[in-house]
DNA sequence: GTCTATAAGATGATAGAC
DNA sequence: GTCTATCATCTTATAGAC
């Protein structure tokens, strides 16, 4: 699927439209249309992503965003509250297109639904999303990344918005596999989840050990791979009986 | 491997006998025996680990450590000197071991190797470090995941260190699979280090996600699971003809 | 909604006594 | 090696004018 630009189970996603916006819209720094409060939100998710929560000050946000930092605080309150604005602004669309997806897929194929099938179903709308969404939605890939790495941070809040997609895909692996056990299909997902959450970052760090044979940016061809991988990863795991316990 | 404690592959690896030291050892806090040097990057590690660099602040260090926090800079001057101290103290040896392991494997097994044993060897000795070799360890651990997962830090850190334990792996897998081509093994690579960093980290995630069913510090199982699934990954993506390019 | 001004405190880092 | 004292700067956050 690397060269063709049509994802196969996901509507091609693009710049969302946007949900229809009550008032004029009010002046940004360099004319641009949009919202102070978003461009705001763009600011902060780009530099959120790329040095966290902490890392990161209001003043920066400010200047990105072309406002001053009082308003800021008029738009978000304190800096956490900032933050969390930022991950949940993409949150639901993120996952309910995941979940609408993969319940497609299964619609479509009933009983002939395969691993690769589902994963593909699965992973391409957030690879897309960050492909063509427009760099707001790569920093936000990158920002999910990094708080899914994360201990201390969002795990809440990960755990509220992103988890019931993953049980629904559970859910559907089941069917695939019916002899599959709970904890092996939960371990198996876990390695799934972690080389999704790797790639999203795009860290640059493949290209390097690869001598630019492998770019991280190349999320169509990642996609391939991690489909591939997870589903022979997935069929060796909880096809037996378990090894441990 | 769950249930027994002696590692197969590896030297059961505990609590380092350490480096001779010159000189007379200076008192800690608490009367135990320590370098305030080692106590100071002790606390460093625990606190980055957490909170990443930009999260923790030398007053934090210094309390945690028990020392003034003049003594931080004048050990390790900047602030990033100390990440940076922190992030190599075990850098040498975590990737020396490694290495070792699937050496020994190697010249053990010569053309019987298969892919379930060299990445039960490479990745058994982290996973042991971290779950006996202390609390230090475990932090460590973790504080290379999240340095894994950020795009802006330690990136040249980590392939300085770290990249080449990873070029021999991928050397003798190529013995394992002769026809595999560069490219499907970067990228399968790619898939198995995500799953790694994720474990690494120990986030509470997959806790939550599957009620408690499973738990992110069982390493041994999650080891157990991720040589199973890596190894089905690589033939599944390594096996034939790429489907891209 | 947007700005100025500023409070109130934390931060990294250093100089210098002991 | 270790501590006290301190600087210069930056931080989040708010009050209040427009």
């Amino acid at each position: 699927m690397s060269e063709t630009n049509a994802p196969k189970t996901a509507p091609a996603p693009g710049p969302a439209p946007g949900p229809a916006k009550r008032g004029r819209p009010p002046k940004a720094k360099d004319g641009v249309v949009g919202d102070t409060r978003e461009s705001i939100l763009d600011a902060a998710e780009d530099l959120f992503s790329k040095h966290g929560f902490y890392g990161v000050t209001i003043r920066e946000v400010a200047r990105e965003a072309g406002v001053d930092t009082a308003l800021v605080h008029y738009y978000f309150g304190a800096k956490r509250g900032l933050f969390d604005a930022v991950f949940l602004r993409r949150a639901a669309i993120w996952n309910n297109e995941r979940v609408e997806a993969i319940n497609r897929y299964a619609k479509a194929e009933g009983a002939n639904m395969t691993l690769e099938g589902l994963f593909e179903a699965f992973l391409r709308p957030p690879f897309q999303w960050s492909l063509k969404g427009g760099p707001g939605w790569k920093h936000y890939a990158a920002l999910v990344a990094q708080t899914n790495a994360n201990p201390t941070f969002g795990g809440e809040t990960m755990a509220r918005y992103y988890d019931p997609a993953i049980r629904r895909l559970i859910e559907l692996i089941k069917q695939i596999l019916p002899h599959a056990q709970d904890v092996d299909l939960y371990w198996a997902y876990h390695n799934l989840s972690g080389a999704l959450t790797l790639t999203l970052g795009e860290t640059g760090r493949l290209d390097r050990l690869s001598n630019g044979l492998c770019r991280s940016g190349d999320l169509e061809t990642a996609g391939d791979y991690m489909v591939r991988f997870a589903a022979a990863g997935f069929r060796a795991v909880c096809g037996e009986a378990p090894a441990t316990d």
